[in-house]
DNA sequence: CCACAATACATAGCATCGCTATGCTTTCAG
DNA sequence: CTGAAAGCATAGCGATGCTATGTATTGTGG
């Protein structure tokens, strides 16, 4: 028996700050509702204030961040697509490195973090096949070799996306995911072959297709 | 023939400002000034701006883990005192996670870089003694792995300090360090008794030191 | 079908933010 | 000793996030 909130004004406000942390523009509540014809109120009725829109924002990163790790197509080679997984992870940091750093900065609140497990799911579930495969140890534990594939490819995305190290730098993640996988039993050539080609998906380093409009 | 600007401020400032930070207060000039004595003014003077206030902050971050990383006694085990150095620089990050976090946001701009190259010749350093032992292969760019090395201690910092991952993740350090530098020709057995050793050095999680108080 | 009530929404104002214009005070140089 | 340049405090400006208040709208119970 009241006013129903229309669902498109959330999403509108959401993709609009998306499009504003991508062009670098400050993510202001005046600015963000200017222009959309709704009022800044709308911003406390929908995510009960900036903080809220931040969680929103957060959350918004780690679909994204899930359908593109989704799109990974997996093959008969475990380790080829766990690779494929980390440089999928890399590309998803780059292409959108604010979005990226909003998710990984300031506590980790999400609304709903079965995005997020959803993103360590896929590791473990190929970590197990390449434990049935025979390439890593049966005492692997799967979960703890997500985590530091993981570590790997977030040290890689914050040291790279804003951090000091150059594009180049990305080419690090095939040594050390092949150290890494190594260690936990596959056999080395092999192993760098397989990450080789899961990591060759991984888009050149090209200018970021950030827009840099400091002009609204 | 002008007056001189007195250093005890500026160093009062950048203390109180990294007080502050360690108590999770918010950093904001006008409560930085606040009980000071001096006005918003200085701020101005000695750091042009906020900008060159979160600069010097910076600065100060590196200072300071530089510092932790030269009372890191060198052995006659090279690859031991990588992983002390690898220790060190996640000991530091934990004490400090709201430095450590500012000093990683946001660019990269210091004043003197000279800080931060030293971390990293720190770790060069150590990787030519381990070459010059025959830990390492000859063919190995020091360079390149003290890059490696790097990524995985910031990744792991990244993902404790201020991340998803509880303190216990710190372990992960010894498997991680230890395949990378098994991959770099270390012999796997005495490698990971090394890196275990340097590892060692790490303070057990415990409570972190901050004071969390929000009210002034 | 309809009136009530609960909720969305716009407007206006508040405290605080970083910053700067202004003037006074200090202090080094000639 | 004097003048000018710099430190420094005060006050105010635009902009920020947020909230109080009033209006408009719409789903629902009778």
């Amino acid at each position: 028996m009241a006013r129903t909130k229309d669902p498109a004004v959330r999403t509108l406000l959401l993709n609009r700050a998306a499009q504003m942390l991508r062009m670098r523009q400050p993510v202001t509540l005046r600015a963000l509702v200017a222009g959309t014809g709704v009022s800044t109120m709308a911003v406390y009725t929908y995510f009960g204030g900036m903080d809220g829109l931040w969680k929103a924002l957060r959350q918004e990163g780690f679909t994204r961040l899930a359908a593109k790790l989704a799109a990974v197509t997996t093959s008969a080679d475990p380790v080829r697509d766990l690779a494929a997984l980390g440089a999928a992870y890399l590309a998803n940091a780059l292409e959108n490195p604010d979005l990226y750093r909003v998710m990984f900065d300031e506590g980790f609140d999400l609304e709903d973090t079965g995005a997020a497990d959803e993103t360590l799911h896929r590791l473990v579930h190929a970590i197990d096949r390449a434990k049935a495969n025979g390439r890593f140890r049966d005492e692997i534990d799967p979960l703890e070799l997500a985590t530091q594939s993981w570590t790997i490819g977030h040290g890689l995305a914050s040291l790279v996306a804003t951090g000091p190290l150059p594009h180049q730098a990305l080419a690090h993640g095939v040594p050390m995911l092949t150290a890494l996988f190594t260690s936990a039993g596959d056999e080395p050539d092999r192993c760098r072959q397989s990450v080789e080609r899961g990591w060759g998906l991984m888009p050149p380093a090209g200018p970021g297709s950030r827009e840099r409009s400091d002009r609204p």
